[in-house]
DNA sequence: TGTACATCAGTGAACGCGCGTTCACTGATGTAC
DNA sequence: TGTACATCAGTGAACGCGCGTTCACTGATGTAC
């Protein structure tokens, strides 16, 4: 009977097996991510994150300080992922090629249109981009850039010339991610071609 | 003795003279902008804006139909300050000229630097940017982009050549204002001249 | 010019609600013997 | 292997709070006579 009992409850809550959850916390941040997703980062609430989750409203403090720390790790976590994607995209290509850039520019705003709300968190004002875990991750992102651009330049290592070059190509792909998301273009009746945007405006900023 | 009293509560309350407001409007108007700057568009709260104007909270709803509408009189002033701004930094260039682009680009950085609240509400994401007044007055500031860049490649008109470079141009200008605003730039340790990234990276990119 | 009255901008109090966080408690788990 | 116990993840109820909006009301203003 007892076990029955117990089977029924663990088909039911599909995670949940008795009073501990075993992974609460990654429970959390992935209703956390969801909602920031679905409602966008300000809009999100602790309560709201819970009840996702199927868990009491005091249950993710044994796991976080308060709200912010819930989406410092949803922040935390997309950085990761951001960071993965460039790496990712830029494999498939000669490194220093126009195609290499090209795709780590596509990448960037694929991971944008792909999850709007996680990238406005990452990306927008907070107190969060001065964690050091948050910054040492940009910096890595950064990086992958940086290498790109002075590959395609022809030097061995980067150089003052790379860093002023490689600013000016992540402020277009920033600017052109957030008229994406933000529905400028189209409400602009303006029509885009991601692809050869980003390829031959990369092209133009690193002329000279 | 009456008109002491009146004399007294004038000077108290400044604008307010007695039951009736004068101009209940445009008062919650400008606490609504001053409260979207100092907290941002989502920390805004009608509440707010009542106590920083001096009214009832019941006293908005005479003027706005809800909240949302108090938002978008303060994004359609601002999308107004937004154009008259480039509209009087081009004025002192000669039309076409590079230092013309490169003034206009400074403008819309410097608007998003000087009101980054407003900035947000205008260009975030929302229901706002598909109001007609919204997008009109996008339109026009845009325009005057697409002149520039026309009399720039030394066409008379508008035409396809120009949309297609002013798009990046706009990209790029406005990466450029999210990322100073949103202070991921200094959070990476990168040093800016704006003026000069403005202006190089704008020649380059309507290169070609 | 003086009075009666309609209008409607602004009031003050209340509404129902969901929020972030805290608290004393519960009970599943792992460990020592 | 079996039992006693410490640990601590998760609970459920409550807290104080500020929110957006509605309501019947008040009183200043402008107009008709």
């Amino acid at each position: 009977l007892e076990i029955t009992e117990r089977h029924a409850q663990k088909n039911a809550l599909a995670k949940r097996v008795g009073y501990h959850h075993g992974d609460l916390r990654a429970g959390v941040v992935e209703a956390t991510r969801a909602l920031v997703e679905e409602k966008g980062p300000d809009r999100f609430s602790v309560s709201d994150a819970c009840r996702a989750a199927g868990v009491s409203t005091a249950a993710p403090y044994r796991h976080f300080h308060d709200r912010e720390e819930m989406l410092l790790a949803v922040a935390q976590e997309g950085m990761v992922r951001h960071h993965d994607a460039m790496a990712a995209a830029q494999r498939h290509h000669t490194p220093g090629s126009l195609d290499a850039l090209t795709a780590l520019g596509l990448s960037y705003i694929n991971f944008a249109k792909a999850e709007p709300g996680v990238f406005r968190l990452m990306f927008g004002l907070s107190q969060r981009e001065k964690k050091p875990q948050i910054v040492e991750q940009g910096m890595a992102s950064y990086g992958i850039l940086l290498a790109q651009i002075a590959a395609y330049s022809e030097r061995a290592e980067v150089d003052d010339c790379a860093m002023e070059h490689a600013f000016p190509v992540w402020t277009f792909v920033h600017g052109l991610a957030f008229l994406l998301i933000d529905e400028k273009a189209s409400a602009m009746n303006i029509q885009i071609d991601p692809e050869e945007l980003v390829r031959e405006n990369t092209r133009r900023l690193l002329s000279d």
